[in-house]
DNA sequence: ATAATAACGGATATATAATATCCGTAAATA
DNA sequence: TATTTACGGATATTATATATCCGTTATTAT
């Protein structure tokens, strides 16, 4: 199993959108430009995103996207199940329910313990998720991104936002 | 993302052998036929589950699959991991090296912020998973499964040891 | 010995999902 | 009016998961 790549995509451009100036949006172009990913695909993603009602999107020219709220206030777990639906990871086939000691279906009122054991995990994957907000990602970003790459990003926003 | 499949069946298979009697042991078709699962697709999995050291595997008649240690001794997770891999599900593919204001690769000395915080979310995932015993599984199987049902699987499971 | 059972590994086929592109439409701006 | 951009649907391509098949080897029973 791997995850979807788009994840790692969305996280990046919205960590890149948080950093910008409070009434400035970027479109899908210059976001696949600026991490030199497939713009077309890159799009979809950026849909998803709008559509969880993470970010805001402006049609037209001086459009794009932006935060629709503080990057304090949205969490990697929103940008994940954004990206990647909000579908458990573990799809229970039932099949205690099946073979030759399979009994009628209305004796399993609940989840087996596997089930449970294995929908645990996914929480404990998604809290830890959710404990983290974009703010934190961004701040880290600006810690431990070289001084030069920082000033190279600063100088392309300069030109792209006009 | 969807995960394995055959995580499901192995870990329902793996509390079938935990519940055998000592010296028996089943062979992939009876496993096959136990939870109506096709025989040969399975037969991969208890194979993953064998490279893992998890089960021991004997040819010929009478021979079959049995736990290589007590279900205490084994996790979930051990079991996840034999047939979904050990590789990370995040795949970190360095895209912030790229694009206009990428900078030489050599500045980039750890992962990135986001990197580490799904690889500690993975690790909570693992955690979890790690906590629980195969052991723990199958009793709450045994206390959770309708008596009808274990009733008909210990007929089954007599026929079929001979 | 011989036949039957069963794991094992490699090769192959099929189905599903991820990745990627394309196009037409609608909305906003200049 | 022309340009930019998001959006949704359709489609193509690629990768992975699912499933089967076959030849080999080891083991047991006859
Ligand atoms: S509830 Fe248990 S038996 Fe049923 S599909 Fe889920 S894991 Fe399998
Ligand atoms: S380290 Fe960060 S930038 Fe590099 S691939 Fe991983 S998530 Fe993306």
């Amino acid at each position: 199993m791997k995850l979807n790549e788009g994840i790692e995509w969305a996280i990046h451009c919205c960590s890149i959108l948080a950093s910008l100036p409070e009434d400035a949006a970027l479109p899908a172009r210059r976001l696949a430009e600026f991490f030199d990913l497939p713009e077309h695909y890159l799009a979809k993603h950026l849909q998803a995103l709008s559509q969880a009602g993470l970010v805001n999107s402006a049609k037209g020219p001086g459009g794009g996207y932006r935060l629709s709220r503080p990057a304090a206030n949205i969490t990697v777990l929103d940008i994940v199940l954004a990206i990647d639906g909000t579908e458990p990871h573990f799809q229970c086939t039932e099949i205690r329910r099946k073979g030759p000691s399979g009994v009628d279906p209305a004796c399993y009122s609940k989840p087996c313990g596997i089930a449970r054991a294995m929908w645990r995990a996914e929480k404990a994957w998604r809290d830890e998720l959710a404990s983290i907000s974009l703010k934190e990602i961004t701040d880290i970003g600006m810690q431990e991104t070289p001084s030069l790459q920082i000033e190279k990003s600063m100088e392309w926003f300069g030109n792209v936002l006009k």
